[in-house]
RNA sequence: CGCGGGGUAGAGCAGCCCGGUAGCUCGUCAGGCUCAUAACCUGAAGGUCGUGGGUUCAAAUCCCACCCCCGCAACCA
């Protein structure tokens, strides 16, 4: 059972090309799914978009597209934008996936028998200028849309309800006895109580189907609807998973292990998903997380405010490694952050070119000038095992935990003890007196970066490969990180011959905000 | 109204649950080292811990009141 993780980005909408916001929830993602294969679990990793919306087909005729070669144009971007972060999802899911329609039928149809599903009457504040339903705070004091100035209309359309209400005495339970075995484990815990704090407050019916417009899954009782966009969106989990078209594979990898996303939607994950798995028969995901939202120097990010960072910006400027790196632990993981060119400078400099490129690059110019890069072994002192053992063991608890931050902050302890070390035993007096000491440090030194290098790997891919291999390991850096998870501390030890690569994260040269 | 989070050195944060010389990172300043990517190591300056009360020998930490900021407030991915 604890040997499979199942996780989720959510899937993305496509009326928008991918920007920093959804780079954030994708490498989160990718880094834990990497970090599980590390350390020997199954994973299965799924993202995607999210293309029922309504406003699909006109955004689609304003391009002169049609509705799905419109969706395919901006599936395309957003699986390149994924590929240039080296994102190793296992499936990318387009809500327009014919198994995908199948789950969405099969899943309402078995909510429908249940009695979960009724007709009822969906009313709203529509303002035609908008071309969205209002809801009433939004109005302004004398009930006119902020925007336009004027009033929306009352609009009613027959619509199926699903039976929310009917599950909060169960959610309430799943979510906050942490006892259950089929807890939902809402994460941070700020935001779990938030849940049960609008949980205890009560839940209404909510409404989950619209008038069909010909794009969207036709609601298999009904066919003059189609399934409302985030019931059709949820329900990605399941196909992900194989349902229905592959019970077994669904069998090994339903519940979902960690749902994760950005604070906003964790409303549909930790609520309205799971009373729908809940009506429909199914498992209740294990972990629904949710993460903080970026404010650009200072300023909320907006595409009319023209303040959006694009992946592909990080990418050219830092490398894709750095900017992953950079983007998951500038700020601590599930809390709400700011993100500036001076800040990312300054942390790019600090942890990347100052404390791990050059570690790396002295310790192999020291092995290269005393021992001509052949290093002679040494045993790892038992007070260097002891310290990597535990940190080891922090780091691992760090990434179970979703606390990135707290993961990158234990390789840089283990790298600012490596360039401490330095200073203390002073390698340049050792050599100048012959003492056999030298191979002991300059062997210690290796093997720190090698537990550094097995720490970040799931952050910094090739970086971290290239850390491992200067040391001339015999082993891989992902075998030698299952062994150490498995408690083999000495597999980080260097081989016998070391290289000295060209500056891993070469210093920016002009550090503070040239931009 | 309600619910949730927050207010700690120039900046960003930890500590608060389990009261007892206020800590970390970055920045600033001073010294050191020379293996290294003007990097690295050490030290210093800098905070009456939002405000006012209370409990206590002792409160950032517990209790009460208040002020300010942010999020949620449900059909918004």
């Amino acid at each position: 059972m604890s040997d499979r993780r199942y996780i989720t980005t959510p899937i993305y909408y496509v009326n928008d090309k991918p920007h920093i916001g959804h780079a954030y929830t994708t490498v989160a993602a990718d880094v834990l799914a990497r970090f599980w294969r590390i350390s020997g679990r199954k994973v299965l990793f799924l993202t995607g978009t999210d293309e029922h919306a309504t406003k699909i087909p006109a955004a689609a005729a304003a391009a002169g597209k049609s509705s799905k070669e419109f969706c395919d144009g901006m599936a395309a971007e957003f699986k390149k934008a994924w590929a240039a972060l080296g994102i190793t999802h296992d499936r990318f899911i387009r809500t327009t996936d014919p198994d995908h329609i199948a789950a969405v039928g099969d899943i309402l149809t078995r909510l429908h028998a249940a009695g979960h599903i009724y007709k009822g009457v969906y009313e709203g504040l529509y303002c035609a200028s908008c071309e969205k339903f209002l809801s009433e705070s939004e109005l302004t004091p004398d009930g006119l849309c902020p925007d336009h100035a004027r009033a929306p209309e009352k609009y009613s359309q027959e619509n199926y309800f699903f039976r929310l209400s009917g599950f909060r005495d169960r959610l309430l339970e799943l979510i906050s006895d942490a006892s259950s075995p089929d807890r939902i484990e809402v994460l941070p815990e700020e935001r779990r109580n938030e849940i049960i704090g609008k949980l205890k407050v009560g839940l209404d019916d909510i409404s989950i189907s619209r008038a069909a417009t010909g794009w969207g899954v036709t609601l298999p009782f009904d066919k003059s609807q189609t399934a409302y966009v985030w019931v059709d969106a949820l329900i990605n989990y399941a196909t992900g998973a194989g349902w229905p078209l592959s019970p077994e594979k669904f069998a090994e990898w339903w519940p979902a292990d960690c749902h994760l996303m950005a604070k906003d939607i964790l409303w549909f994950h930790s609520v309205i998903w799971p009373a729908i798995l809940l009506g429909a028969g199914f498992k209740t995901p294990r972990r629904v997380f949710a993460h903080g939202f970026f404010t650009l120097d200072g300023a909320k990010m907006s595409k009319t405010r023209g303040n959006v960072i694009a992946p592909s910006e990080l990418i050219e400027r830092y490398g894709v490694d750095a900017a992953r790196y950079l983007l998951v632990t500038l700020f601590p993981f599930g809390t709400d952050g700011d993100v500036s060119r001076t800040e990312l400078d300054r942390r790019y400099n600090s942890d990347l070119a100052n404390n791990a490129g050059n570690l790396l690059n002295r310790t192999a110019a020291m092995s290269e000038k005393y021992f001509g890069s052949v290093l002679p072994a040494a045993p790892m002192t038992a007070g260097l095992k002891e310290f990597l053992s535990s940190r080891m063991a922090e780091y691992r608890c760090a990434v179970e935990s979703v606390r990135l931050h707290a993961a990158a902050s234990v390789a840089r302890d283990i790298m600012d003890n490596a360039n401490r070390m330095v200073q203390i035993e002073a390698p340049w007096a050792l050599f100048k007196e012959k003492n056999p000491r030298l191979i002991t440090v300059v062997n210690s030194l290796f093997s720190s970066i090698n537990a550094a290098a097995v720490c970040l790997r799931p952050f910094m891919p090739s970086a971290a490969a290239a850390m491992w291999t200067a040391s001339g390991s015999p082993i891989g850096v992902d075998e030698g990180a299952a062994k150490v998870f498995a408690g083999d501390i000495s597999a980080l030890a260097p081989g016998a011959t070391t290289a000295r690569p060209p500056a891993l994260f070469p210093r920016n040269a002009s550090p503070l905000s040239r931009k």
